[in-house]
DNA sequence: TTCCGTGCAAACAATTTGCAATAGA
DNA sequence: TCTATTGCAAATTGTTTGCACGGAA
């Protein structure tokens, strides 16, 4: 169970019916699938391969279909509730927007470890004077071998 | 056709018969479909799907078969030839080991801009005296948006 | 009541694998 | 010869989509 006062959608804290209130505030119709889904990441308040979520989800609303998280994860990150990584050779990961954090994935266990923004910060910058190329430090996860697995 | 005097695999300059002879000197038998991948693989000389590492070795070797160029791809990581990167959402991609620049791949267009391997270093060792984490920079993609794609 | 959203099944893309035939060393 | 390697087809995994029904607004 999330922490009272754990910052989730927007920065505000997190109350037992914010999935379906957040889901009507951004112009969504607020289902029981979908407030399903958007709960169990609220609780779950991290970074979330879509079949982990399924199953998280599925405690809450029974027969839910793995189709339906990811159309409702699809219409979140569109309305900018939730946003995506790209994880390597794993799934893709899932979690809330304005949640920004880098993450490093083990390429062995793949654990998700989170890294600090201040991390990366010159890179950015550096790829921006040099290439006019725009990272998005939030889009991409880093990989390597965790300090569990490594030798 | 790659210029003459370019380093290829461990720094030495490529020539016509270097893919038979490193799948020999790496210990593997070097097949008709093993050297004309490899050969497509030099040619290119960069970073390069396995989709269109495919169809530039079946201009060598016509009829080669795609299974056969991810074993071939699998192989050549296995001794040291080569090395694989995972570039977000797309495909993951292919090279020539010890070529392990970090690239970044354009979220729009997919380009694949090449990224000075300092500009991470700060952040690999960042990374590793304060998490343990060995970041492994050859393996993952940046991504964002380059600079013809930028508004 | 009127669409939007759902479950289901099937399509899809990238990659891997079992197997019998083939070709290097 | 004798095993490593290939082609092929089929299985796997992650994700998307068409369709007809059911439930929010």
């Amino acid at each position: 169970m999330r922490p009272e006062g754990t910052k989730a959608i927007d920065g505000r804290p997190w109350a037992p019916d914010e999935a379906a209130d957040a889901l009507r505030a951004h112009g969504c119709r607020a289902t029981r699938p979908r407030v399903a889904v958007l709960s169990a990441l609220l609780e779950h308040g991290g970074t979330i391969s879509a079949a982990e979520l399924t199953a998280l989800a599925q405690e809450i609303e029974p027969g839910l279909h793995e189709a339906t998280v990811y159309r409702t994860v699809n219409v979140l990150t569109e309305v900018g509730i939730a946003s995506h990584v790209h994880a390597g050779h794993g799934p893709s990961l899932v979690r809330l927007a304005g949640d920004e954090r880098l993450v490093a994935v083990c390429e062995n266990c793949r654990a998700i470890v989170p890294v600090p923004i201040g991390a990366v910060s010159d890179l950015v910058d550096g790829m921006a004077r040099q290439t006019g190329f725009a990272l998005e430090p939030g889009h991409f996860a880093l990989e390597g071998v965790c300090a569990e697995c490594a030798p």
